[in-house]
DNA sequence: CTGTTAGCGCATTCAT
DNA sequence: ATGAATGCGCTAACAG
């Protein structure tokens, strides 16, 4: 009823302006600004000294807002992830947060969740707040938001795909090569069936591209008979139906080649004794290359599930990605130099940002086979 | 040298501003604002349709920070994480995504990666971005930045761990109970020794509380015989050299009762069979109970390098915190409702932000035991 | 119903 | 070396 109005934030203790800054110092708020921006040889060093005494005794903190309102830039870009909960894309962050703390930019973090109408309303979002640029790890951006190189909109950097009709700039992982690396590996372990699993492809490219470098090298390798060696198998783990079906599929190749299960599938009792690794029988015949993470995660469990805790005695597992419990699980793996790409894409967007006019430029790094016991004889 | 200045950024085609679309739309600026803000009734059809129709033609978009600099609030909320690799993190992540979503709010989203310095760093920031308040997943903020309940400051609720002599609302497992629920299970399986594996306790208040509850409750369950039963090894993830030592004062301890190693130490030649499990042999008679998943994951490494893939025939493993790997090892775990904890946060934020004066509020959410073939019989 | 005016906090001419 | 004035894009009183 008395002093504060009504709903507003109480005890809210308003932040003090360069204008109190400036009173406090007994001076103009040029000078302040002045000192804010580094300008302190020219001012003397009598005022200096206020000042600083000025801004600590208010704690004075200069408010970014304003000064990008000003400026006409805010040193913000964004960062939209199309999965956090892909090891990946953590991975990726890092070397983002690296850059942009070395280049003074302050990245913001979008999380599309997988959800294409989130990463719609992210990218809106973000050019509401006027990000000088963005880096996009997409899932189906098809905007003209974004920049193709040199045009309108908002300078921007893909990570890991590309988007279709964009022509910009994108750093990732050589796909072809990395691809081409693991099949290799599994071809030359005598593997006698090898099955590429991947997601859907739609708008991710680099999907598309590893599933092209498995069937060319396989093709390559296996020659005429590389076709009946190399299969390929689309899981789509956001509807679980489409995996349950996909699974079976793959379960009834595995039985033509391996026999039938040793645990039955529904409830084995008890799980039974736990188990990863080729190791005391003979060496598994098939192998199974998981296009990414999660993809090999959904395999894993689903043959621990089928076959019970010795799976791997079955079946060999590869996956490009090297997530934590690669190691744990015992599977081989290509690793993504990820913080290098993150740190990559965000110089680039820099460069952009700075004003470069360079044509769309690729960074494509190169992948590190891990080989651990379950294609290793 | 000739039209565009030196260093600027060129092809940078100015966004359209309020005033754009007034001249646009033929009227003044007020009306745009008016029709921004959703005062709509306020204004004849006809001019809504002009204004409409300019928005669209210029594809004008309001500028966050000019509004926020006016009214005073942005809507931006920090979101200080202390270690996004963590699954726990991630998701709790989710939760706060979607609650910002449902309220309005845009969550800048900062990475400590577990560096104190990087926190100071990024609680400044965000500071001086002026959000209205923070969720903060401290590691070691001892900050006068945070609001202590009705104090100056900015408005903050903490997740999962308390800051010492900071009075602010907090939302997160609880530890007390988990902790118990966990230690009863292994209990009641029987198992002749405990060990709680846990990080140090630092700052790190939900550490304390879940060793706490673990010695409680093996006193109080095991009577006196509760103290040989149950050991704490501290484990400093960050120092190489001291997970070492800590692991070897384990396997001394695993050594007196289960007998030595079957594989040797240092190099098996090859691996051997991978094996994760109980099962075939007798049970095991020692449980290990990882405080977070970080931990259970480091120690699921060394016990699998140390005994070899059937590592789960000589140790039972139970984590607090339920990683999609836990599953594929098999190991029991207790899930913390992540998603809520973050939405929570938000919710208690977003009452502060608002006004609310009540004094410090607490959130305990109740963990889930899951339990998989690693502890039962 | 609609337009005018005055700042939000700051960086920048331009004088002094 | 220093300060006064102007305006970034927008909202919020005030008039009409």
């Amino acid at each position: 009823m008395s002093t504060t109005s009504a709903r507003t934030p109480p005890a809210a203790p308003r932040r003090a302006t360069i204008t109190d800054v400036a009173r406090e110092a007994g001076t103009g708020k040029t000078s302040i600004s002045r000192y804010l921006n580094g300008e302190i040889s020219a001012l003397s060093p009598d005022l200096r000294a206020r000042i600083e005494a000025a801004i600590a005794r208010l704690d004075y903190q200069p408010n970014q807002m304003a000064r990008g309102l000003k400026r006409g830039r805010n040193r913000l870009i964004g960062m939209l992830v199309a999965d956090l909960a892909n090891p990946y894309s953590v991975e990726v962050l890092q070397g983002v947060e690296a850059a942009c703390h070395a280049l003074g930019l302050m990245p913001l973090i979008c999380h599309a969740a997988n959800e294409v109408e989130m990463e719609r309303r992210f990218l809106q979002l973000l050019t509401t707040y006027r990000v000088e640029g963005v880096i996009v790890n997409a899932l189906g951006v098809r905007e003209e938001t974004l920049r193709p190189v040199g045009g309108g909109g908002i300078p921007a950097v893909l990570v890991d795909r590309r988007v279709e009709g964009l022509v910009a700039d994108m750093v990732g992982l050589d796909n072809g090569a990395a691809a081409e690396l693991g099949t290799r590996h599994l071809l030359e372990q005598g593997f006698e069936q090898i099955w590429f699993v991947v997601q859907p492809f739609e708008q991710v490219s680099s999907r598309q591209l590893r599933v092209q470098a498995f069937e060319r090298t396989m093709h390559a390798h296996g020659g005429a008979a590389g076709r009946s060696r190399g299969h390929t198998l689309v899981l789509n783990l956001a509807e679980a139906a489409d995996v349950e079906r996909s699974l079976a599929e793959l379960d009834r190749a595995l039985a033509a080649v391996c026999g039938g299960a040793r645990d039955t599938l529904a409830g084995s009792g008890r799980p039974g004794a736990e188990g990863t690794g080729t190791g005391t029988g003979t060496p598994a015949r098939v192998a199974l290359f998981a296009a990414n993470a999660p993809v090999a995660l959904c395999l894993a469990l689903h043959l621990k599930a089928r076959y019970g805790a010795h799976w791997q005695t079955r079946v060999a597992l590869l996956s490009i990605d090297d997530p934590d419990w690669a190691e744990l699980a015992g599977i081989t793996t290509i690793r993504q130099p990820t913080c290098e790409i993150g740190y990559r894409a965000v110089q680039f967007l820099h460069e952009r940002i700075e004003g470069a006019q360079t044509g769309a430029r690729d960074c494509l790094l190169a992948g590190e086979l891990i080989v651990r016991a379950s294609t290793s004889r």
